[in-house]
RNA sequence: GCGCCCGUAGCUCAGUAGGAUAGAGCAACGGUUUCCUAAACCGUGUGCCAGGGGUUCGAGUCCCUUCGGGCGCACCA
């Protein structure tokens, strides 16, 4: 249920039929249609819609634009029943079309009865992965894993919204080359904890939750370790701090809001044998072949300028090759559409994944890949370092605590995974105050509170048969059914647009307009079949900020 | 050197997959509370949309180029 989209496409098909019986009339002449729009302009007095298409084919049909606008116009059926107020040609040639309030004045039922649901837009039929986070189970939570949350989990539900059927899946690097690095560190800790004089080494993960980690190691084994086999030592160290590190990883992300359908473990891959086949599997139709000692997958696309390695002359399959065989696995599961969220850092990663997909037979718009700019701490003026080695960042964990699930999550998913992200720990803190999440908070508390009041007055929401919505005709009453009509649309193209950030936007302004009618205008104590009215329009206004908010993964709350 | 992202008000950022007169928040100043929560509202000011070319009816948005910032360019992940 889209009522703007409704629209917009009846808009588009009206002034198509206009134009194709002005052709068989012999007034205007082309032969295909340009890819036109019909949109909500920004400005009021352009009407409600506008549609750009008489500029748009004034070349083709050797016509002035507002002449061809004119013979649209004069060719429309309007209908009966439509609610077309008035159209006019203006500007350039826009044709901007006015309608009547009706179908403003149906929004409030249609969210009454629609609840959790309105927002929703129809089914699309299709199966979409959204990857996200997948940090590496080898240290702490920092800011991008936090932003990368925010973002895949908000990007999830807006696709859920947006009609999709939608998977959430983190990626366990579980394997490789890091594994090798963490088991030496967690190794040499455990040797140096037992009292032995062993060299940390050089790139090791230095952090403090390695200590912690392999103290509890020690808590449950001891030292009766240090007498094993290296290779069965290092089993146990390791398989010890993966699981805890991935359980730890699991509960601060399900205290950020998130929760993943699939947990996916590289290692499997490997075990499995997927990875060995995969590679076969292309070396065969061609894609592969060998050079000083190592295999390469040939590139396919101008898009990536060089090959890349996929097995190393030491025999060793390389990330690349892993993350093949996963995307075929994804596919395999009948994902129609996979989006992963990933750092800028492995945007050089992009187009080597979209010619792999290729080369197994799958299309490459099957993938998108949601590149997000890097976070970088600040504490005040200073820097603060994130890399898990030196071991001096911030975890998600702290975080959540220092500031709220809520306030976190909006403030990672506010802004543009375009833009990169300076999060200032001090300034974050100061502000919790005046954070643009509690704003919209508000709104929703405020709303709660005017049906509390009411209750206690006695007063209760009519029966919706017997609210006469027409009666909503101040400005900011128009404004707000306006914004509130406007929610699935919106969903709609955040999700074709993958920007999560615009629901933050929306909830802003729907709270914004919100507050300007509470300010100008009462709810209770009104005129009856007004304040049934203004009733119902409060309702739908809280379910909608429900909704938009439960999309950021940020609580409602009734009371503030 | 090559590739990707960014450059918009004093600051942080939007700008509806080319549309009409570029917007919000913060900060500053002034006002609003016998009335449903003042964590709110209303008002006041600011822009060579980094610079320069181009594409077209129309460019903050697309293309080229210069400058500035970030990130990549491994038989690491």
């Amino acid at each position: 249920m889209n009522p703007i989209h409704e629209i917009k496409h009846l808009i588009s098909q009206k002034i198509v039929a206009a134009l194709e019986s002005a052709r068989e009339e012999g007034l205007i002449n082309y032969e295909q249609l340009p890819e036109f729009i019909v949109e909500v302009p920004r400005e009021k007095g352009h009407g409600d819609f506008a549609c750009n298409l008489a500029m748009l084919m004034a070349k083709e049909a050797k016509m002035a634009p507002r002449r061809i606008a004119e013979i649209i116009v004069n060719a429309m059926d309007l209908g009966e029943k439509e609610q077309i107020e008035k159209i006019e040609i203006a500007g350039p040639g826009f044709i901007n079309i006015f309608l009547n309030n009706k179908w403003l004045y149906q929004i409030p039922f249609i969210v009454e009865k629609m609840g959790e649901r309105f927002g929703y837009n129809e089914e699309q039929g299709r199966k979409v992965q959204v990857e996200f986070v997948s940090a590496n189970p080898t240290g702490n939570l920092h800011m991008g894993n936090a932003r990368g949350g925010a973002i895949g989990d908000t990007l999830a539900n807006i696709l859920k919204y947006a009609g999709y059927e939608v998977e959430r899946e983190f990626y366990i690097n579980d394997a490789g080359n890091q594994i090798e690095i963490f088991a030496d560190s967690l190794e040499a800790r455990y040797m140096q904890l037992t009292g032995h004089d062993v060299e940390f080494p050089h790139n090791g993960y230095a952090g403090q939750d390695l200590i912690q980690t392999v103290r509890n190691i020690i808590h449950q084994y001891g030292d009766s370790l240090i007498d094993m086999p290296k290779e069965k030592r290092r089993k146990i160290i390791v398989d010890f701090a993966l699981e805890e590190k991935i359980s730890y990883i699991k509960r601060t992300l399900k205290s950020f809001g998130v929760e993943y359908d699939v947990w996916f473990s590289e290692k499997e891959l490997h075990e499995s044998g997927a990875v060995q086949k995969v590679i076969k599997s292309l070396q065969e139709k061609g894609y592969i072949y060998e050079k000083e000692g190592a295999w390469w997958f040939k590139t396919q696309s101008s898009e990536e300028d060089k090959d890349n390695v996929v097995l190393r002359a030491n025999g060793l399959p390389t990330y690349f090759a892993a993350d093949i065989a996963y995307h075929q696995n994804k596919y395999q599961r009948g994902f129609d559409w996979v989006i992963n969220v990933w750092g800028a850092d492995h945007h050089g990663h992009v187009n080597r994944m979209k010619d792999a997909i290729e080369a197994l037979g799958y299309k490459r718009d099957m993938l998108d890949v949601l590149l997000m700019q890097l976070v970088r701490l600040y504490r005040g003026k200073e820097l603060v370092r994130m890399s898990k080695r030196t071991g001096t960042t911030i975890a998600l964990d702290e975080l959540i605590e220092e500031l709220g699930k809520d306030a976190a999550r909006f403030f990672f998913v506010m802004r543009s995974p375009d833009s990169q992200l300076d999060f200032d720990l001090r300034l974050a803190a100061e502000q919790s105050q005046d954070n643009p999440v509690y704003y919209v908070q508000y709104a929703h508390a405020r709303i709660c509170s005017i049906f509390r009041q009411a209750a206690a007055a006695g007063i209760s929401r009519p029966p919706l048969d017997a609210i006469n919505t027409s009666l909503l005709q101040e400005e900011e009453e128009l404004a707000l059914l306006r914004k509130i009509a406007d929610f699935p649309e919106e969903i709609r193209l955040s999700a074709a647009t993958l920007a999560p950030h615009r629901i933050a936007r929306y909830v802003l302004d729907l709270a914004g307009l919100f507050h300007s009618f509470y300010n100008r205008h009462r709810v209770i104590n009104v005129e009856a079949q007004l304040q049934g009215a203004r009733l119902l329009l409060m309702q739908a206004t809280g379910i909608t900020l429900k909704n938009a908010l439960s999309i950021l993964g940020v609580s409602a709350p009734e009371y503030m």
